[in-house]
DNA sequence: ATATTATGGATGCATGATGTCCACAATATT
DNA sequence: AATATTGTGGACATCATGCATCCATAATAT
């Protein structure tokens, strides 16, 4: 139940890329800035080109830009590139169908937690994580 | 961002006893009817009991017995008792301290997610998981 | 032609979640 | 007192996966 690394390194990058959207980047450059082991940027790079959330130019002075506006980019969208359909529990799907299934009652729990996270990432965009709007929420209990 | 398989072995327990608070269960019971190898519901157990959510008995005709009323078991104790303390990202404990934490601008969101996770869980019962009243949510996008 | 940059795939590594074993302590029953 | 039962504590085994590295190749600007 925590934020991987990955998704900590991909928003990072993407923020920084935000900031000034117009500029492209190259991946030693957001590695540098951003303090993200270079080969690594790069698996995580490609899951976000994938998702099309950034673009990419290979050659010299190749690098990334984003492919949206920050504000048309949400943070579900980024989520789900790096660690795919939110799900918090995976009785579901595949092979994972537990015989307590029909009958479990935590199960409405987790999806209410679920569906809380899910909007909150979905009304999150980019734009709300770059450096000039900052500092909503502070640190809870 | 998952459930544990762990977690939801402690719940599933947890609601097998709270369907008859009265009555005191082995751990072969639990383990039986609800599909938990024994010798690792034995660890999990272990982490109720040192919380204070269950009382165990040893001996013949021995077993673990709610401490508490279902009503005044909150999700949230359970799930601290099993993961320990609700946190979404690691950065402000021990050596996890990021360079970045200061200016860090993803850390408001996440935040806002834990608590709005840590509200659902605290103002859920083991009651509102019995038998009895169930099927509130369905399931989500 | 050359240098630069991203791509794709294979592979390595470390950590933590999950699961097992066993010797021992407690206690109810006889 | 002897015995059977049940939980306790610790060490250990196994497995999955997140994280990371390497390298050969493709694209492309100069
Ligand atoms: S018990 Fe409920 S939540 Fe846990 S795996 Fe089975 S169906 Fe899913
Ligand atoms: S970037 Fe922000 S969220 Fe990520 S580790 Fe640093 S402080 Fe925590």
């Amino acid at each position: 139940m925590q934020v991987s690394k990955t998704l900590d390194y991909a928003v990072r990058s993407l923020t920084y890329m935000g900031n000034d959207p117009v500029l492209k980047r190259s991946m030693k450059e957001i590695s540098e800035h951003q303090h993200i082991p270079l080969s690594y940027l790069a698996k995580i790079m490609r899951r976000l080109v994938k998702k099309g959330i950034v673009r990419s130019m290979v050659g010299p002075d190749g690098g990334y830009a984003l492919r949206r506006s920050p504000k048309e980019i949400k943070l579900r969208d980024v989520y789900e590139a790096i660690e795919g359909e939110i799900r918090m529990v995976d009785c579901m799907d595949r092979d994972n169908i537990c015989v307590f299934y029909d009958s479990c009652t935590q199960l409405p729990v987790w999806d209410k937690v679920q569906m809380s996270m899910i909007k909150i990432l979905e009304d999150t965009t980019l734009q709300d994580m770059l450096s000039k709007s900052r500092g909503k929420s502070a640190r809870p209990n």
